[in-house]
DNA sequence: GTCTATACGGTGATAGAC
DNA sequence: GTCTATCACCGTATAGAC
């Protein structure tokens, strides 16, 4: 098998460097971080990262995609599902980002070391997405729709999802200056739970009619 | 004048090497600035950078120094002016904390590229803060004295900033994904402006009382 | 103070044994 | 496929002329 093409399937090695390359990305950047540090997380060689990822360059590409990837498909479809009302829905897409993140604690500081300026990483950012076939404008039909028939304010639907990603996503960077500063001493698993109910709250007295 | 010391007198040229550097640290990061970028940014050549500023993690310490107090100081106080209503208060400071982040467009990466991961950045952050003299109180006090007095629905203070923060600085971040996404085509500036009363009103209709 | 030229160390990448 | 040893390059830092 030629290794570093695009099949999706992995040897055991493979799926080690890439398993540890996301977290020193995320961790470092693509320039802070070493290949001899990826290494070490992984338990291996140096020479085999460019055995199977000739240079570090390919190798943060594969693990950007796959990153990328899983970063966003699943929670977003929950906006077009059945069945819940349009709060029911913001309840549902909060609480399931802030677990996503939770549980890959290293995305979002992968994906803000590699979208800062216009020319760098943007490109490949909106490539990828468009990748995933996923539409943005679920979300933005279901808003629209539900300001139309006054069950919510009138808000525009683009402002209202900045909303909800920035404060689903931001508490993650820097969270250790937050919670030093606006939570000192708590532990941190609880104020993420907490943090969900009050972003629902907000977010469903922001655009409910008054 | 020994160049390089905590004084805050600045010849011309360290100014124009501290400027240069506001712009590359807040681009590259750390790792990815080069001191030749910066010198060629500056017009200058690269040993000055050394001259003045004995290595490249000094000439960095200046920066981020320098970046962070400007960041916060200012806008932060506008919590405790008298004379306004809390609804008042927040519109301002909304306001005034987008317009300074445009007037910086470096400083979110700057801050956000040195505060990932618990040891790094986190503690010079923190004592940056501390140094500022700045006292994030004042928000606290000002939000939980509303809620008592019945002004506005019972909410987590600490939430309450986090929640205003994200909302006007997350949207820096990757701002050409954004704007390609949810706003295609639109002006940038115009967007920004549409955004301070996007927040202001989101917020206050967050925390109104139904 | 400002420049050019150079030394030095570290890092990505490769060669080659097993 | 996995390792050790080594190369070639690039970026920080310094020396030294002006």
């Amino acid at each position: 098998m030629i290794p570093s093409d695009d099949s999706v399937i992995h040897t055991v090695t493979e799926r080690k460097i890439l398993e540890a390359a996301k977290r020193v990305f995320g961790r470092k950047g693509l320039d802070g971080a070493r290949m001899q540090e990826i290494a070490d997380e992984a338990g291996l060689n140096k020479a085999l990262l460019h055995y199977y990822f000739r240079s570090k360059d390919n190798l943060f590409r594969a693990v950007f995609r796959e990153v990328f990837q899983s970063f966003f498909p699943a929670v977003f479809e929950m906006m077009g599902e059945e069945g819940y009302s349009f709060e029911e829905k913001i309840r549902r897409f909060v609480h399931s980002y802030i677990d996503l993140i939770r549980q890959h604690p290293y995305l979002p500081g992968f994906i803000l070391h590699h979208m800062q300026g216009p020319e760098e990483g943007t490109v490949r950012v909106v490539e990828m997405f468009r990748a995933t076939g996923l539409d943005p404008g679920v979300f933005y039909r279901e808003a629209k729709k539900e300001a139309e028939k006054g069950n919510i304010r009138a808000i525009d639907p683009a402002q209202l999802i900045l909303n909800i990603i920035s404060l689903c996503i931001f508490p993650f960077f820097g969270a250790p200056v937050i919670s030093a500063f606006l939570f000192p001493g708590q532990d941190y698993e609880r104020f993420l739970e907490e943090r969900k109910e009050a972003v629902s709250d907000f977010v469903i007295h922001a655009i409910r009619k008054t």
